[in-house]
DNA sequence: TATGAATGAGGCTTCATTCAT
DNA sequence: AATGAATGAAGCCTCATTCAT
């Protein structure tokens, strides 16, 4: 990859966050090239300068979630080293939806609502970063498995599959209902689910 | 209710299916009056003569499918008599998206992972869909605890919005990952979870 | 083909004119959808409701000429019956040259030179337009060989695909010198060349 | 004429020759500056060191061509010496276009094509070019009318004037045609013509 | 009830050019 | 000599809607 100028760099940085809030706020399909331009102050031009199109856009945008989960930036990503840490998991998607109101969802599982059989590759995307939540939610398991604490017939992928669902199911009916209420109850029923795998 | 014409009252409905198969396959905002007016094989007058604005059909869609579970139309919703149809109802999601090679997920999850605050009356009409869904599921669990099944301490409603929730948040996976699998066990972990309650 | 309402199809005349007329003027690859907009006086959806692309207008321009052509509306599309309407045939496109101060070529041969690869239908457009302008000359040296006037050893199709194309290349030096001279005098030649092959 | 480094030279030829590709292949208007910056895998800024605008590259193409028409570096010009050279002046126009499937006319052609009436500078280029061609043929007939050999009625300039209008022509129905035949026997029937004003 | 003509704003993308490094 | 960031106009097309028949 090229070295690009350090305000290049800042440039498409500006594209990628606005993009990312707009996403997540309309998602894809809702916003157009010009909202993206227009919150990011930048020109057209320097729009498709960056970006080779809008799906690229929205590649972009999920590749750097990517890199941002990798290089530790994200406060939704975070190693799951005790029953507390998972806890966190779940509540802080219920915080992000809370501080906008209820209003939205879960980036992702916005994102992922609108993709089609045509954006195969923002749909790929999706699946790697979700595959990596995955394995952070495993990770645990099989270590509170190999620690004994965990039921031996519990199969820990199943049960990280389990939790992202949940978050993910919860947190579209909490911005459906613009409630918070139900987001709550939902992830706690889940989180007895998992502690009842627990010996 | 206005009485219509019979011919008049079929092209209504072949654009109101023609209309919720579009929303289901590609989301709202993705779906423009032209394509639902080609699909439905109609012409423009004819559709702003039925529908006042996009936003009004698909105000018009979720209230036809709200008739239709009223009439005990939609195989989707029938009364949850017991345990077996507990688990169809958890399934035939799953058989739905699979009808769709896992490219769709829930038509109600679709169009409501668009709704943003503009929406305001699309968002109350999904909410009342999810509200009759929840009734059915919590009116089952009320009878199992009114029979002693169901444990004491098992808040019926929570238990119906935590099925709602599991439901949508694995076929939103499934919808991503274009694969059944993990619907399957993570309905089945749902489902354990509910069983669990039962004394 | 579906009737047109009588004002629908005015509309659709007149963006076919002047996009006839642009398209031979500065060609089609310099002629954009607003400039014909602009030049027929018409709104944006009016032109993308009647052409569904800039290439389908292109194509529909092509038809309308062979449509004036074999109603016999195109003045320079006339039964060849003798000599002088051959030197006709060869002058009227000079005479069209001038009346634009030769800055024009011949509208075929203009929109002919911009064809790519990509452009197949527009091509074969094309190509049928000058078949039938073919098969007229050839029709023509047929029957003055049926009449003992042309030499038995002229092959009548040659004649005709030999006057075509020194029209195009008469013309298209004429608009690059901007001069009436040389192809005057081109034009003289192969009349002469012609003259030469009857008895 | 600036002395330029050897570096920046080649940096400008390939310039010169990618655009002279794309200006064959698919006209002027239809090639934008970033496809010949991408073709010659050079900057923007690069671009506009060379050359000051887009018509600026047109003319530097065109007065690239008429170096190397000077040098004697382009196998299209060459002395006409005798009869098989003027043949060959003929043919070696439909050999180029039979190298690139006959998709492509004559490179002056399909950029004269395109000149329209605010195109003045390129206009003269070409015309120039043509004057040399021509200076080249009438040179010929000139010997040739000298040495007794062509006919004293005939006139060199019209003559020269005729096989370059025979040869745009042929090459122009040529590519639409996307056949080699016609071209072949209107070429014959041209030299034909020029061979029948030897005496 | 039905058809399709008309409108103009906006969506996505490329163009031609200039500027800063 | 070279790179690529920046700009804004324009290009091609679709959108959502209204109007006339």
């Amino acid at each position: 990859m090229k070295a690009r100028s350090e305000k290049g760099e800042k440039t498409r940085l500006r594209i990628l966050q606005a993009a990312g809030d707009l996403f997540h706020a309309q998602g894809v399909a809702a916003t157009s090239p010009d909202q993206v331009i227009e919150a990011s102050e930048t020109g057209k031009g320097q729009f498709y300068h960056y970006f080779k199109s809008k799906e690229g856009l929205v590649h972009a945008v999920l590749q750097n979630y990517l890199e941002e989960i990798h290089a530790g930036n994200n406060p939704a990503y975070f190693e799951i080293k005790g029953w507390k840490d998972l806890e966190r998991f779940f509540f802080i998607h219920l915080e992000l939806q809370k501080s906008f109101d209820m209003t939205r969802g879960c980036p992702f599982g916005t994102i992922g609502n609108g993709v089609t059989e045509k954006d195969e590759l923002v749909r790929q995307d999706l699946n790697l970063i979700f595959e990596i939540m995955k394995s952070n939610l495993a990770a645990y398991f099989i270590r509170e498995k190999a620690a004994g604490r965990l039921s031996k017939g519990a199969d820990e992928e199943q049960l990280a599959d389990f939790c992202i669902a949940a978050v993910q199911g919860a947190t579209l009916m909490g911005k459906i209902k613009r409630s918070s209420a139900t987001v709550e109850t939902t992830i706690k029923a889940a989180l007895a689910h998992v502690k009842h795998q627990f010996a």
